[in-house]
DNA sequence: CTGACTTATGGCACACTGTGACAGAAGGGT
DNA sequence: ACCCTTCTGTCACAGTGTGCCATAAGTCAG
């Protein structure tokens, strides 16, 4: 990896904390992106160059998990129940929280702060899962050989699916460590798979 | 009612099926708020007086369902399982809809046609959806006597009911009519009913 | 190390959304 | 007719986000 590509990696990172920061000590709303790029001393029209938008700070931890859902999902067994499958996808986003470096999990819990303060954040991250959603839809309904367009379990399976995940993750609402929420996740994994009819995604 | 609110409500309407028809015109991001209230003959600053913002044009029928979902659930009897409350909810939420006068529907199946076009906008609405399924979270946990802030449980049971109602509808990708689209709506509704363990929102 | 290249950056102008403040117009009640 | 309340338009303004172009910095020959 060449010097600009890490140097683009580390202002990249050195925007997202300065932000986080900043938007715990004083509020998402009354941060501006001319404070956030100030910090970093950076102009504003370069910071639009990293993230999309002030929004897009708070929700690139979906492109990653995103991307690891869709991952696992391609490597199951074909002949795999597709919620089974999705739940090891959740698996394996928890599992990569788990392994993820001090910085990383810091990241991750101001984050989830700054979320618990900001309903209107907690939106567009719901948002930026319906996207999500919408892609793992059009996956599983290939597993089941359905149209993804008329097909409505296929939906269901994923909406059920991401919703376990939503719920894991906003649910435990006190402040505690990685590993407190993570466990917390895995008991929403575990409650939402003892729920469900036993086949009910492969009919 | 007098002059006055009728003024109001009829300027309300007005900016809405303005706008409705503009974004199915020349798309959602193109159309200005400048451009809509041109269309009624209001200034810009009386549109944000009307709807807080250009998105919330989009969302004024969750404010609406959202209401009949939480007048639904208050008057169903307390002993009833939350999830089959939650499933009476969402039917009141079609019954409302298969009564709805030929301009509301109207607005209904344009506002559709609009959403399938910008997956921004799903994601908007989804939001707010999110917002709702807070209040009813609380209340589901008041009729569970826990708490709100910890038992998983409640946030599960509604968030698979919210997803039931979103998975119905978005998924007719194709147009229909308004029976058409409350027919497979309750199609859903019976699905997730179906796929859930007898009892699982009690324990 | 020098020059030619590619790519990132900064600065500028700009369109759009959304808000506060104030003055004037329009409805409502007496 | 009067006052009082509420709605409206105008203006000014902060903030987000984008296109454009000149310049600076990284990259890679030779």
């Amino acid at each position: 990896m060449g010097l600009r590509e890490r140097k683009k990696e580390k202002t990249r990172l050195a925007l997202l904390d300065a932000a986080l920061d900043l938007f715990l000590e004083q509020g998402y709303e009354s941060t501006t992106v001319e404070q956030i790029a100030g910090a970093v001393d950076v102009s504003p029209r370069t910071f639009f160059r990293y993230f999309t938008s002030k929004d897009h700070l708070v929700l690139w931890f979906h492109d990653h998990g995103e991307e690891i859902m869709l991952e696992t999902l391609e490597s199951r067994p074909p002949d795999e129940p597709p919620f089974t499958a999705l739940m090891h996808a959740l698996r394996a986003v928890l599992s990569d929280m788990q392994g993820s470096t001090p910085e990383e999990s810091a990241r991750f819990l101001k984050l989830r702060r700054i979320l618990e303060e900001n309903p209107r954040l907690i939106g567009q991250s719901v948002a930026r899962g319906a996207q999500t959603e919408h892609r793992l839809a059009e996956l599983v309904a290939g597993l089941r050989g359905a149209d993804p367009d008329t097909d409505q379990l296929s939906h269901l399976i994923v909406a059920f699916a991401m919703s376990t995940l939503r719920v894991g993750f906003e649910c435990p609402r006190r402040d505690g460590t990685l590993v407190e929420i993570t466990d917390r996740m895995s008991e929403t994994i575990e409650l939402a798979e003892r729920s469900l009819q036993p086949g009910w995604d492969l009919r």
